[in-house]
RNA sequence: GGAGAGGUGGCAGAGUGGUCGAAUGCGCCGGUCUUGAAAACCGGAGAGCCGCAAGGUUCCGGGGGUUCGAAUCCCUCCCUCUCCGCCA
C-alpha cells in the first residue's frame, strides 16, 4: 500500500509508475476522496471539542445538583451528537471508498527498476555456468519421471486433478532431500531461523501481503471460514510480524518449507506439460525484515543466497531483472533466477527475490524504532530459495545419461541416503 | 464439541458511568552519586489520525448499541486459559 500522503504530493510519479507498469488506478478520485475525508475529520473533531467540554461542564453541573440546567446542557450537546453521528458515518464510508482504490494500486517501482513494456525487455545481469553438451538424445523430464517412476501424473489426477503430481520412491525422497538440503543450508550458512508455519491463512493475512483483495481468484479459498490456501510461504512468513513493532538492528531472517498452492486459471496446455506448472507445489522461501537503508544491499545479498542453492547443485542458471511491465504486484525491485533445461529447451524461473520497500509493512502494519524511538515501517524481502519442481526438471534433464539413469549432485547425496544415481 | 473464567501500555497488573490515556511494579531512556558499573534517588517516556503550527481528536481484543458522557453498562464476533468430552 502506498502512503496517501505520499500520493497527495506526488501525484505526477504516481501516475508515471502506473504507465510504465501498464497498470490502472483512479489517483484523481482518491485524491478527491482524500480532501472529503480531511474536510469531515476537521469539522467531526472540532464538534467533538465541543461536545467534550459541553459534557465535562453538565458532569460538575450533576456534581453541585443543579439538575436544571444540566437537563438544558444536555439537550443542546444532544444535536451536536446527532451532527457527529453523520459525519463520522461519511469519514467511515469514505475512508472504505478509499481503501478500496489504495489497496488496488501496486507498488512504485525502484528508480533502478528498468522500464520496458514486455518480458523482452527484461535485461539479464548474469549467466553462470554453461549449457551441457550431450552425445545422445535429450528426454523431456516427463519421460524421466515415468520411465524412472518418480513421479505419477496420472493418479494424481485422478485423486485430486490435473497440476496435483504424486511424486513415488526416489522422486519422492528427492523431494524431501532437496528440501533438507536448502534449508539446512538457509539455516546453517545464512543464518536463518527456520520456520514452520500453517498452510492456510485468513484474509488479514493475505491483504497484509498483497494477494487480496485482487488476486483472489488466483487462490484456493476454504468454503469453511475466510481462508484461504496459501499461495507461497511469503504469506505466513511476512505476516508473523504483523501489526507488530520488531527489532530489526540486524536483518531479521526467515525461512520455511511448504507446499504452494495456486489455481492458476487456464493455465493448462502444451507449454506447461509435466513439473512446469502445477497447482500444488513444493517451496523453500526466504523472508526478511531490514531497516529501509539496508534493503537494496540486502536485496543483493538474498539474490546471492538463492543463487548458492543453484551453485551447489551444479545448475546452470541466468539471473534477469524484472522491467517494469513485468513487475509483480507489491514488489518495488525483482529478480528473477532461470535454470536451463535442456529437455523441453526452454529457460525456467525457479526463484523471484523481489524487494517490496515499506509496502507490504504498510499494509501489514509491521515496524521498528528508529534511533529516535519513533515506530517506521520495515523493509520486507523475500526469494524463493528456491521452488522445487522446476529444480526437479532441470536436474532430471541436465544430468540424465544414455542408459536412462539420472547421476545426482554431490550435495544431495547425503540427502538421498548415499545414492549416486537415480534409476 | 460442552461448561466456566478472562482479554487494559514493552511485560505484569489496578480501575465497574464523568476529574482515566489510564494507578502501581518490573523493564526502558536521561540525570545525580561513582574511577566505572550496580544500588539508591530525581526526572522522562504509548500509538494512529487531522493540522504549517498551536493544538485537537481517536484508541483499554474487533464491530455495533445505550448515554450529554463508556475501559467501565448491553448485544455480537474473535481469541486465550481451566475443566469435561474427543482424538494423531
Amino acid at each position: 500500500m502506498l502512503d496517501i500522503k505520499f500520493i497527495r504530493e506526488n501525484s505526477d510519479a504516481v501516475k508515471e509508475a502506473l504507465i510504465n507498469r501498464q497498470a490502472e488506478a483512479d489517483v484523481d478520485g482518491l485524491l478527491e476522496l482524500d480532501l472529503l475525508r480531511r474536510a469531515a475529520i476537521t469539522e467531526a473533531e472540532e464538534l467533538k471539542t465541543e461536545r467534550n467540554a459541553a459534557s465535562k461542564k453538565i458532569g460538575a453541573l450533576m456534581k453541585e445538583g443543579n439538575k436544571a440546567e444540566a437537563e438544558a446542557a444536555k439537550e443542546s450537546v444532544r444535536t451536536l451528537g446527532d451532527r457527529i453521528s453523520v459525519l463520522d458515518e461519511q469519514v467511515r464510508e469514505i475512508d472504505e471508498k478509499i481503501r478500496n482504490i489504495i489497496l488496488y494500486i501496486p507498488n512504485l517501482p525502484s528508480d533502478t527498476t528498468p522500464v520496458g513494456q514486455t518480458e523482452e525487455d527484461n535485461p539479464i545481469l548474469r549467466s553462470v555456468g554453461e549449457k551441457k553438451t550431450f552425445d545422445f538424445e535429450v528426454k523431456p523430464h516427463w519421460d524421466i519421471a515415468e520411465e524412472l517412476k518418480l513421479v505419477d501424473f496420472e493418479r494424481g489426477a485422478k485423486i485430486t486433478g490435473s497440476g496435483f503430481p504424486v511424486y513415488m520412491g526416489q522422486g519422492a525422497k528427492l523431494q524431501r532431500a532437496l528440501i533438507s538440503f536448502m534449508l539446512d543450508l538457509h539455516t546453517s550458512e545464512h543464518g536463518y531461523t527456520e520456520v514452520e508455519p500453517p498452510f492456510v491463512c485468513n484474509a488479514d493475512s493475505m491483504t497484509g501481503t498483497g494477494q487480496l483483495p485482487k488476486f483472489s481468484e488466483d487462490m484456493y479459498h476454504i468454503a469453511d471460514g475466510e481462508l484461504y490456501l496459501i499461495p507461497t510461504a511469503e504469506v505466513p512468513l511476512t505476516n508473523l510480524y504483523r501489526e507488530e513493532i520488531i527489532d530489526v538492528e540486524t536483518p531479521l531472517k526467515v525461512a520455511a518449507y511448504t507446499p504452494c498452492f495456486r489455481r492458476e486459471a487456464g493455465a493448462a496446455g502444451r507449454d506447461n506439460r509435466g513439473l512446469l506448472r502445477l497447482h500444488q507445489f513444493d517451496k523453500v522461501e526466504m523472508v526478511n525484515f531490514v531497516k529501509p537503508e539496508e534493503s537494496a544491499e540486502q536485496h543483493e545479498i538474498l539474490i546471492g543466497e538463492a543463487e548458492n542453492v543453484l551453485q551447489r547443485l551444479g545448475l546452470h542458471y541466468r539471473v534477469i531483472e524484472l522491467c517494469t511491465a513485468d513487475l509483480g504486484f507489491s514488489a518495488a525491485k525483482c529478480y528473477d533466477i532461470e535454470l536451463w533445461a535442456p529437455g523441453v529447451e526452454r529457460w525456467l524461473e525457479v526463484s523471484s527475490v523481489s524487494n517490496f520497500g515499506d509496502y507490504q509493512a504498510r499494509r501489514a502494519r509491521i515496524r521498528f524504532r528508529d534511533e529516535n524511538g519513533k515506530p517506521q515501517f520495515v523493509h520486507t524481502l523475500n526469494g524463493s530459495g528456491v521452488a522445487l519442481p522446476r529444480l526437479v526438471v532441470a536436474l532430471l534433464e541436465n544430468n540424465q545419461n544414455a542408459d536412462g539413469t539420472v547421476t545426482l549432485p554431490e550435495a544431495l547425496r547425503p540427502y538421498m541416503s548415499g545414492l549416486e544415481r537415480l534409476g
